[in-house]
RNA sequence: CGGGGCGUAGCGCAGCUCGGUUAGCGCGCCUGCUUCGGGAGCAGGAGGUCGGAGGUUCGAAUCCUCUCGCCCCGACCA
């Protein structure tokens, strides 16, 4: 723990890795490519979940489980998707000292066992929608991992709804994708773009892929979250059908969406700093962590009294404090650790304080550091949990507005990539081929058709060839 | 799967080229004292059989063979 942490301009790779493992989120386990979470990082994956949780409620959906084998013939059936995900798959053979008769393959995701049990759910129009979400493990065999962002085994929720027409299932597409967006902007203080995916980066069995896409601290690129319009991809291949109230039988029409633990990892990359984590109020494990200075007994019963009447206080206020009442560790140490962590307020009680009725109030985000009212630091911190919360959202946005460029040719586009990063808008053919290309000669992929973006002619970047629009092209995780 | 690196104490490493007493160092850990407003100091202490298997040898962390695993870079992906 005495030691610095590497810095993000010197090795922005090792500065993630040090910060998820020295800040407690996680380490790595014995398999490869698989985590432990620590208790500190599910704490923060927690609350996300409760406020992704209660913003599917919100909109109408509820939570089931679906198990986690899933046998190996229900992903033959929908041909993009076992293609897609075939060589990612973690296969069961033998079970119970046997082999089995048919083998099994541990969820990469659940279309598949989904649709398979809707057949049994969905008879008529009145049976429809179902708009069902699920909290769940996968595991993708991935070839390259890395902690969070690409882990062999992450946690995830999976919505999966069946609707009775194409337009209800584009409704519902959008809007989960509009969940997405506020979730990332409003709790995770991470603002993404919105866009479509392109058919090269589209979901293997989906009609459409809607994502949002974050830009982290290094001007890379990361898919923070996906909303599929699956059409009736899925209802065709495994043949879910209902009567119409005019009584005729039709395919439905379906959706899935999902955010993962790699939000962990946008979290980290998008606000983290050289001395480590920075998290948003709203998410934070601990709002604010209190710690108490002394030397002697009689300083330490009247610093820890302080800091026991403001935790209650603050508590009442609302506010998630922790108290670091650690005996052995002082409280240099203690300040550089809670950075580390990212705690959003810090503060500092010691005998000079008690006396004048004040504490000395220290802010993650911005590093600064001030004397407060004892008094009144209950009633004040929700609204300076906000206004951090604020400014850290500010300040992700000027850096993305600052890593955005408009580029027109391809000298230019290869300049502004290497030199600059981050998000590139320019012009494309709307070809694969074409698309292909350019990650081949320059590792940029097209992050997505922005759906906000204004429509404007132009030429490909690489071909010359006529577009209408411009797409968002970044290096990306 | 291709390229690179690494497995020696909880963590990070040295030792290996040129085999030779009880395998070292830093951090961490335990005990005590002094400290405590920005990552404490001193003293004492515990802890490893050197990834695994086989071989060469009087003798192997060190040499040879095989093997397992992990990390990094690339192609694949939330």
């Amino acid at each position: 723990m005495a030691e610095k942490l590497t810095k993000q301009s010197n090795d922005y790779s090792r500065w993630y890795q040090e910060v998820v493992q020295r800040g407690d989120l996680a380490d790595y386990a014995p398999v490869k490519g698989c985590m432990v979470i620590k208790p500190y990082g599910y704490a923060l994956w927690e609350n996300m979940q409760r406020e992704l949780d209660r913003m599917f409620k919100e909109t109408g959906h509820v939570n089931a489980y679906f198990p986690m084998l899933i046998p190996e013939s229900f992903l033959a059936k929908e041909a993009e998707h076992v293609e897609g995900f075939s060589p990612e798959l973690a296969v069961v053979t033998h079970a119970g000292g046997k082999k089995l008769e048919e083998n099994y393959v541990i969820r990469p995701t659940s279309e598949t066992i989904i649709w398979d049990t809707y057949k049994k759910w969905i008879q008529s129009h009145r049976d429809l929608p179902i708009l069902v979400n699920q909290w769940a493990n996968v595991v993708r065999w991935e070839m390259r991992t890395r902690l969070f962002l690409r882990t062999t085994e992450f946690l995830w929720q999976e919505g999966h709804t069946a609707h009775a027409t194409a337009d209800e299932a584009q409704e519902e597409t959008l809007r989960m994708l509009e969940v997405y967006r506020c979730f990332s902007e409003d709790y995770m203080a991470v603002p993404v773009l919105t866009g479509v995916k392109t058919d090269r980066e589209k979901f293997a069995g989906a009609v459409r892929t809607y994502c949002i896409e974050a830009l982290m601290g290094d001007k890379k690129a990361l898919q923070a979250g996906t909303s599929h319009n699956l059409g009736q991809n899925f209802a065709k291949a495994f043949d879910v059908t209902y009567l119409s109230s005019e009584d005729k039988r039709e395919h439905v029409w379906a959706t899935s969406w999902g955010v993962s633990t790699r939000l962990v990892g946008a979290l980290v990359m998008a606000h983290g700093d050289d001395a480590g984590l920075v998290l948003p109020p709203r998410l934070a494990p601990h709002q604010m962590v209190m710690v108490p200075i002394y030397r002697s007994d009689e300083e330490r019963e009247a610093t820890m009294g302080a800091c026991k009447k403001l935790e209650a206080e603050l508590k009442a206020a609302g506010v998630r404090v922790k108290i670091d009442d650690r005996d052995h560790l002082r409280p240099g140490f203690k300040f550089a650790e809670w950075e580390l962590k990212g705690v959003p307020l810090r503060v500092e009680v010691g005998p000079r304080d008690v006396a004048s009725e004040q504490v000395v109030l220290a802010q993650r985000h911005s590093r600064e550091k001030a004397p407060h009212p004892m008094g009144s630091l209950a009633a004040d911190a929700p609204r300076i949990l906000e206004e951090i919360q604020r400014s850290i959202f500010e300040k992700a946005k000027a850096f993305r507005a600052e890593n955005s460029h408009r580029v027109d040719t391809w000298d230019d586009f290869l300049g502004t990539l290497n030199e600059k990063g981050g998000f590139l808008y320019a012009h494309w053919d709307g070809t694969t081929e074409t698309e292909a290309t350019i990650q081949e000669k320059t590792k940029a992929t097209i992050r997505c058709i922005p759906l906000d973006d204004d429509v404007e002619d132009g030429a490909c970047i690489l071909t010359g060839k006529p577009s209408a629009r411009r797409v968002v092209f970044a290096r990306a995780y």
